[in-house]
DNA sequence: ACCATATCTGAACGGATGTTCAGATAGAAG
DNA sequence: CTTCTATCTGAACATCCGTTCAGATATGGT
């Protein structure tokens, strides 16, 4: 047997990496080989190297392009109104984009270590990116005296960690709605940054 | 050869938890083979299963011990007291606990999926009870009118995950003591959960 | 109908994996 | 000094790993 029928890259290749997404996220990278990944595409281990030159670049691939939808998602988010206005939708913003993309955030988060050093800085260059846009909006909040933070490089990160925990515990259709989870949210932040 | 000179369970059991734990924390338990722990230790792979039933057990019996050190620990904390004092002390240990044990910290929160169901369950258990202890304190705020959170449970969820970004940047000897940090974050949780 | 090319198989490669165990040596006890 | 036991080695087991590649078949264009 050999190419088999009905099969073509633009089906086969999102396949092989909504699979790797899937089980990477469940499972870790290192715990899932690449014969499980073509065995859920089903195919065989052999052709998944038509899409990728190797298992590293296949995570490094997800990653990135996880890390650039969500900067150039934000990018398209409006940028003005006063800091306090930009804080609350970039509450409501992180909450709803990971929200929707669990496995990519998941393993954009988990997998760091996995990476060869030179897709590490990569990826961590682009997160470092986002979160400069949510320190500007505390930075300048903190300018017009608005929030008072003792450090702006802190409150930054502890707001994403925050935030971040919500896809610990959210699951769609449980106690609580997405509108009322980003209030419950952006309640808490907006008090901590808060004067 | 067989046994080797100054062998004894005292030195090297230890010396393969200590060894397990780092290099489970810095490459992930499944990256990390059998052989590469002995290795650290000094020893033939084989040598280990003097001190484990398996790999799994010894991946579990550090996680279980680490929450069992969490819960014991702060059940010798001072529980008395208003709870917003309650809510400072939480702070301040959680955050200094932690950063005594980055290895062990980042193996309790990133090999849970590694864990067959039923050690899973147990971790969790641990897990929750560690949980319930804050949001016992953010509860009897509540109801004394010092706190004002929409949710207890969320609310407890997202204070533990603020916190627990502190162990992503913190190094000690860096640009803040351990009180400046205690202090920056005591600050936010203090605004977020206040009235 | 034919051809070029895109796609996949199936086997193979060297090496790593977790685990077991008989046998060997070191330490402890008498 | 002898005996018992704790401790480790070294080899072996079957299985899995990432990756390569020649060859086979399907597809799309002419």
């Amino acid at each position: 047997m050999a190419r088999t029928q009905g099969s073509h890259s633009d089906i086969t290749g999102p396949r092989i990496r909504q699979a790797a997404l899937r089980l990477f996220a469940r499972h870790g990278y290192a715990a899932v080989s690449m014969r499980k990944i073509a065995g859920e595409v089903g195919v065989q281990a052999g052709a998944l190297y038509n899409y990728t030159p190797d298992k590293q670049s296949l995570l490094f691939r997800l990653m990135r392009d996880h890390m650039q939808d969500l900067l150039s998602a934000y990018g398209e988010q409006k940028q003005t109104g006063d800091p306090q206005d930009a804080l609350r939708r970039f509450v409501g913003f992180h909450i709803r984009f990971h929200l929707q993309r669990p496995d990519e955030v998941f393993i954009a988060y988990m997998e760091l270590r996995n990476l060869t050093p030179e897709n590490f800085a990569e990826i961590e260059d682009l997160r470092r990116k986002y979160e400069d846009g949510l320190e500007a909006i505390l930075r300048e909040g903190q300018r017009a005296g608005i929030f008072a933070v003792a450090d702006t490089k802190i409150a930054t990160l502890a707001v994403i960690a925050m935030l971040n925990g919500v896809m610990t515990w959210y699951r769609a259709g449980g106690r609580l709605s997405l509108d009322e989870v980003e209030a419950v949210y952006w309640d808490m932040v907006r008090k901590a940054m808060t004067a």
